[in-house]
DNA sequence: CTGGCCATTGATAATGATTCTCATTATTTA
DNA sequence: TAAATAATGAGAATCATTATCAATGGCCAG
């Protein structure tokens, strides 16, 4: 995301812009998807050594609350976090090499929203992953 | 579970039964479905006070390795421990309650082994949980 | 019996990710 | 620009879970 981007987006939902939250946001938009916040953390501090670990949380939790990253928890004890999509999305992770894919099924979501109906809930969240091996990891082990 | 029974799944498993064990898996199992490990903890130590947490999470991880209890995670920070069912089950999660309902969906199923496949993984595992609020919450708020 | 071996246990320290605190700075407001 | 407000960095605190380690308890070879 180019750097104009990040301010206006900063700026058009109220988020004060400083100089850390530019560096937080435009470094965790260009290094991909499903990132730890320590992974973050080192790379922001490649950027700008000042910047406390406190601030990287501080700002994804606005991020977050701001709708502008998406946090993910693949249950290994650390959350991810990932720029938000125009598209909902659900994961695939390889339990070898923890490999990532992204797939989205509208069947499935209708399922879920039928469920969630039938058991007269009001369904705000899902959280769906499949958890394998890779085919890169299955031929390895042969 | 009576407590026969009891010893005779930890027998067949070839668990060593200690009393400590006893008292854990039979409290797990008469306490009921997503019981997390610090309540467990405080049944337990009702029946026993010497017994140690140490012991209630070594229990918790061997009936886990051995298949007799399923590990759920809701993403609030603690695991949840429930007896293995004979038969597979998602969940359907209250946000402001905590109530837990249970839920099957065949095609749903079908339909996650089959975008593995399509992305060539082995899928061994997979978790999918609804989150919103339950009617008697909604109503409450009102 | 009976001393030794090995699994189990309880108390407590350690871990690791995340959050909190608070004194210091930066930014906004008037 | 000065006062008011918000954000920051360093490190302490939290909280669930694990690891450590000395003590305990069976169980078996002799
Ligand atoms: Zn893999
Ligand atoms: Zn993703
Ligand atoms: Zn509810
Ligand atoms: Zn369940």
């Amino acid at each position: 995301m180019k750097t104009a981007n990040i301010e206006k987006t900063l700026h058009e939902k109220g988020i004060t812009p400083t100089m850390q939250r530019r560096i937080i946001a435009q470094t965790l938009f260009s290094m991909g998807k499903h990132v730890g916040a320590s992974e973050l953390y080192s790379i922001v501090r490649q950027k700008n050594p000042g910047i406390g670990f406190a601030t990287v949380y501080r700002t994804l939790q606005l991020l977050k609350e701001n709708g502008l990253v998406e946090q993910r928890d693949f249950g290994d004890g650390k959350k991810r976090y990932e720029r938000r999509d125009e598209t909902h999305h659900d994961h695939l992770v390889c339990i070898n090499c923890g490999k990532v894919e992204e797939f989205d099924v509208p069947v499935i979501e209708r399922l879920q929203e039928e469920v969630a109906r039938e058991k007269g809930f009001n369904m705000v969240d899902h959280r769906l992953e499949l958890y394998g091996y890779c085919k890169k990891c299955r031929e390895e082990k042969e």
